[in-house]
DNA sequence: TCCTAAGCGAGACGGTACGTCTTGTCTTCCA
DNA sequence: TGGAAGACAAGACGTACCGTCTCGCTTAGGA
């Protein structure tokens, strides 16, 4: 009985190549910031050819989004497990699960958040992550009511919003906890939640 | 003695090539989005020699960002303007002036705006667009209380989802009007005001 | 005891491999021509894993070399036939008895030998090709008189010579019989033979 | 009145590139042969980008028979001069006025011909000046009797004779004279211009 | 009949060259 | 004198082959 093996084991060495790619990316992007590497440079520093790095991927973008979609899978676990292990009867507040996780993810690894999301980021990393993220809260958000707030407007501007927010946080010299972050998160995202459920939104405008 | 005119006027000729390349790039970006343009795409629609560019802006980004400055104090004015406007008494909330004015700018120039934040935007324009919109937020921001939230982050916070809300408004075939759109962004902002102004926040962690 | 056979049959299937190249070799020559050719076109026509090919061949160089070779043994063998069936008495002038059987041969299988050494030839094959022309070309000329001109340079003269003569022959629509082309062969080649019998050549140099 | 300029002297610049080009390329034509050089390598040789190279050729092949052109060119030029500087009322048999200046001229140079047309050539060059000499041979045979041998196949066998001819005869350590090569060339291709004029081409078949 | 060494396919890998594209600098010439 | 034209160096890009290699499979040929 084989262990219904997803993928063929992608011949092993084929995925030590891969793994040497990635960890090459992360390295450089900590090290330089996405703009400046080349995709030369991340061969280097894997030393991999160059040929060899294009029979895995098409460019310097699809490894980045392969390395962002083992985090993404990733913390979907840790929410998962996460929201299994809460009291099992509770109301169980949408509480975006994977947020704890990626604030801890990023504390632990500062320096290289620092590339990807901060201050020499590169616009193209920036994005990508929080289309990664877009889709983490995608999944936690309540399934919309006809005439609220669409669940994708929702989604972008809560993705978008905590991306930024989380941008801000790494580059702090004294950063708040990372518990306070994830409340302040949750307490800046309520009216978007809120939105969310209305079926008549009475925006009341003031005029 | 020549009338001191450091730069007034700026030559006239000068700034009608500065205008010609202003016009080519946005015409461009409408057409094809950001990254599918090269200076000489831009040289070539704007009939001038590439020489002749970078002897005004040392590249595609810095014509770009001439651009959204303009596009800043314009929309400065307006938010000004607004502000006096209205009853001069009255508690005047801070009521980002000028996210009307952006708004209904976006609106009237729907194409050129899908090509600046929209799907082709090409994520270098998104973010120039985003630091522009976050100096106009961070102007109309009240002065954080000591412990509050710092004015960066929440600047950064409200640019962002703003940016975000407008880039998915703008690529929607019905989009809702403008002012409910302005509503929406005032009332998904709250909480990023409240925290403004919280001396201790009191934010409620769960144990 | 091993029966030392050390390649005696080749081991029957490292044979029919071989076979399998040199006809996939010669097809793709005829369809496409040499230089448009690479490795993996011969492998994949002949069924054969690329790896396998350079276990038996150093390049598609080696291989092309190795089926002249047939060629030649088998035009040699031809050739010495055909001297035996002459009257043995006669004065058995040096007749380059290959020529008709190559003439013949290119008459046959015209397709090939328009990718071999016709137009869209590739300049090495059409070499490798007058190499192996020049080898028998050399068998057949007379051991050259001190002083005359050296069977090297008479038999690269003949071969290039030749080798073109046929080039163009093959390409015609309409082409003259391969008995008259022999004629025009040995009719060209004449003051070659004369002048690897001369002893002191009197070229009458202008002063 | 302007001195009807061809063409605008290649901005003055090109020309200097294309000289310095032309020049790297001989030169290591001479030092290492065809095959072993890349573009990139040339243009290190000359100094310049290898951008520029492609805006010039369309790669190393067009280059060379750039080069080659111009040797075509000064040759051409040496022949018509030969022919008016012979006693104007003689016979003016068809004497290959080209023969002996490229026989001079290969014998000046003799290293870079032994890269050209040497042991160490490289098919692609030999066929190119191949080429060469037969537009040269082609321009000075007789029109072709009807019935004859057509000019093409004159012009490919003397052309490919002789430069195998050329080939030997500068790889000889002690090669003979260069009026007697050409004495030698003529005698050999007697025959060629003697089909040329035959109506009726009678052979004289042996058997 | 089995079993063991070979021939073989598949394809990952490092490497080299290719031809294209864009950038920013510079020079030359024109209005 | 400012601008158009365009030559130039630099360097990244993605593609194409090459020759080497490591795997397993299969398939004789000898036990």
């Amino acid at each position: 009985m084989t262990p219904l093996p997803t993928q063929p084991t992608l011949d092993r060495r084929s995925q030590r190549t891969r793994n040497a790619l990635n960890g090459a990316l992360i390295h450089l992007i900590a090290e330089r910031g996405w703009d400046d590497i080349s995709v030369q440079d991340v061969c280097d520093q894997a030393n991999i050819g160059r040929s060899t790095f294009y029979s895995h991927y098409t460019g310097k973008d699809a490894l980045l989004v392969g390395g962002l979609e083992n985090l993404q899978a990733e913390l979907r676990r840790q929410s998962r497990a996460r929201s299994q292990a809460a009291v099992p009867g509770a109301g169980a507040a949408p509480g975006f699960g994977f947020v704890l996780g990626l604030i801890e993810h990023a504390h632990d690894q500062r320096k290289i958040f620092r590339g990807l999301i901060g201050r020499r980021s590169g616009y193209v990393v920036h994005q990508r992550f929080r289309e990664m993220v877009m889709r983490l809260v995608s999944d936690e958000l309540p399934p919309p009511a006809p005439g609220a707030l669409p669940r994708e407007a929702a989604a972008r501007w809560l993705s978008a919003a905590f991306v930024e927010l989380l941008s801000w946080w790494v580059e702090q010299s004294e950063p708040m906890p990372t518990t306070e972050l994830e409340a302040l998160f949750i307490a800046l995202a309520q009216p978007v939640l809120a939105q969310s459920r209305l079926v008549h939104p009475d925006l009341g405008r003031a005029p």
